[in-house]
DNA sequence: ACTTGATCTAGACCTCGCTCTAGATCCTAG
DNA sequence: CTAGGATCTAGAGCGAGGTCTAGATCAAGT
């Protein structure tokens, strides 16, 4: 049995699906839509192998994707790293909104949580009464 | 002309749509697909006539979706509603555990929001120390 | 050599959650 | 009375983000 471990380097495609969460269909969706930093390597017999470089960058995706970022963002920002240096402040830019929408999403989902908390302890307010109150209809 | 606050009480589906984000077409979408806690009524040419209570169940509505809730369990939700009082055990379990979900998205985003603030700084220092390093490539 | 499982490509297909269109009707201001 | 906008229904269409299929090839263990 060939792994990582005993080859050293480079994984395979099923490797790195196992270490990103992401799937071997969704990586070579990725790498068609021009996701990835490189071009993957590849063995003579045309089976991709990954480097520690690839995975660190599919790390980074996999936490932007988590947190909304858009493909077509994620898409822009491979393009500039492919470029290479000199556009540092507009990747910087990239990053700097993507994080405004970030703690936007946490503010709403945090008030999300207080109205459905508050909810939730309606409910769980009436179940402990019992049946103690036949006539309680929240239409909620 | 006539709004809501000359006729008193009910609202068109246009007010609605204004006091709760949610477009006309979704509005009707979502009564087609069994969202309602109950049919909306209608003047008698036939256009939708919105109550306080449909409102206020709209608005529970934007904040489930918002916080990630899917339609099928809205619908479920809204089924339980419909069918009266007796299982408030259930409707409980449903928010309950849309609430795990919240929390577990909130700790993710933060997560996220680390990692991201992370590469904001690497970029930043880059770009703060300018010219001075002409090696510096992060391939990130 | 043979079997078994992982991988390959190209492209079709899927789910979700709306959004939009067409063509008709309603209703209110002027 | 008329023009305008708002609304109606049924159903088609869309964008995002993958997922899946077919049919072929590769690679490893036995």
């Amino acid at each position: 049995m060939t792994t990582a471990e005993t080859r050293g380097e480079s994984l395979s495609i099923g490797e790195v699906a196992e270490r990103t969460g992401l799937s071997v269909h969704a990586l070579r969706f990725y790498e068609r839509e021009g996701l990835l930093v490189g071009p993957v390597r590849r063995t003579s017999g045309g089976r991709r192998r990954y480097t520690r470089v690839d995975v660190d960058w599919l790390l980074i995706c996999v936490k932007l994707r988590e947190s909304g970022m858009p493909l077509a963002d994620l898409k822009r920002f491979a393009e500039l790293v492919r470029q290479g240096p000199g556009n540092e402040a507009e990747r910087l830019r990239l990053l700097d909104s993507h994080q405004q929408r970030v703690e936007a999403q946490i503010r709403a989902l945090e008030e999300c949580r207080s109205v459905i908390a508050w909810k939730v302890g309606v409910y769980a307010e009436h179940l402990a009464r019992g049946q103690a109150d036949g006539l309680w209809d929240p239409t909620v």
